[in-house]
DNA sequence: CAGTGGTCTAGACCACGGT
DNA sequence: CCGTGGTCTAGACCACTGG
């Protein structure tokens, strides 16, 4: 179960069993955890790294600790949802829902001022430009317009654009995400936003406007999406 | 600067020092801080104690480890608008806004099946339901319906819901404020929601569903509001 | 009372970054 | 190469919980 000759953090070992034990049910939500004793002796490893596995999987929301009682686990991961930045995707998956898209169009343009300014690059840089209509159990859920530096993302194509943008990025140039700012309103639908949704003119449409950055900080995408107000709520976990 | 002999414990001693140099400016955005090694000598404590306090305050997004190089004050502190739950009054106040509250109705009833679930209490049990149009600079910016059990949260008044309820249920009741599940969509204004808001029948509408608890998980409020399209944007930073 | 998590020590070796 | 953070050890005493 533990390997100490690993190249992988014995903690780290650790956790991902407990957290396996936990989806696969083996571990209940309530249920005590062996004392961190017990688990350090078991396994033949110091208390402290058995305590930094603990604390790592209770800041996750996996564990609760009670002062002279044990370790338990959590009733419901509140993280789980919490601040969760999820491509449109992954989103829908979530939501038991089979996503797909409706490319409309796919250009490399020169970068307009206030696209620009926001992925912190000249203006009239190369930019590529998406537009896509979302699909979620193939009726419409929203449309989307992403702006990307072709000078930061490259090789995108229109097959690449119609799978999952975020896999690309993440996975094939291993760029990592992390951080986004998000702006939610409340809108009317236009004529041509009714023709792509299949709503009626004056429907109501929920409006997000994103930027997301890697975790260095670079700015990688400017999107802007229109949900529908009938089949799309936004759901956040806030803390105090 | 530190106090070995003080019960509180000194990780957390060395992390409000370095939190009170950074929110004092003595330390900047991107400083390297002096090395584990270096604070735990200087202090007189173990590497192993200081590095509790730099992985807090790593986690709270204080400070940034780079292996190899050092430990150094974060660029921004994400969290500080990441998650925020805030109440009407904060929210505006931070919008540069001036909040103030017409109180429509404000009645002790009965509490309906679907809110007493939400606040996990028998059906029937008291609640206190108020009904408050919410202004911005004197101009209508949201209807809002709070829903409180009246057990819970004792000796409510008008005046003190015209005034701020979170700062009675803070400052007074001592309560602290937890977590919130918030949900957002767009809806169609109706023609009583056009007569509290000023706006036209069919005008966008953010509608925003909130159940608040406390930190020991107790339900606390739910809360049904729903903002003028035209004058409200709900901003929100997300971490991947 | 025994067992738990909370805190702390004084070492150790490793992988990494920059010089 | 040296200094950094990353990991790990084998102890220790404390405050708290429950029986």
């Amino acid at each position: 179960m533990i390997d100490k000759n690993s190249p992988v953090p014995i903690y780290f070992q650790i956790e991902e069993y407990i957290k396996s034990s936990i989806e696969q049910n083996e571990l209940r939500p309530g249920d005590m955890l062996p004392s961190e004793r017990e688990y350090a002796e078991s396994l033949g490893v110091s208390r402290m790294t058995v305590r930094q596995a603990f604390t790592n999987l209770v800041n996750e929301g996996y564990l609760v600790r009670q002062k002279g009682r044990g370790t338990f686990v959590a009733n419901q991961k509140i993280e789980q949802s919490l601040s969760g930045l999820t491509s449109f995707t992954e989103d829908m998956k979530q939501r038991g829902l089979t996503p797909s898209n409706q490319l409309i169009t796919f250009h490399l343009i020169p970068g307009p001022k206030n696209i620009c300014e926001k992925l912190e690059i000249p203006e009239h840089s190369p930019i590529y430009e998406i537009l896509r209509v979302r699909l979620a159990d193939d009726s419409p859920m929203a449309i989307e317009r992403s702006y990307l530096s072709a000078n930061l993302v490259k090789g995108l194509t229109e097959d690449i654009v119609e799978h999952s943008l975020y896999e690309y990025i993440e996975r094939t140039l291993q760029f990592s995400i992390g951080t986004a700012t998000q702006t939610l309103e409340a809108t009317i639908a236009s004529e041509e936003d009714a023709d792509f949704l299949h709503v009626d003119v004056g429907a109501a449409l929920l409006g997000i406007q994103r930027l997301t950055k890697l975790e260095n900080g670079t700015p990688l995408e400017v999107v802007y999406s229109l949900y529908r107000g009938d089949r799309y709520k936004f759901m956040i976990d806030l803390k105090r």
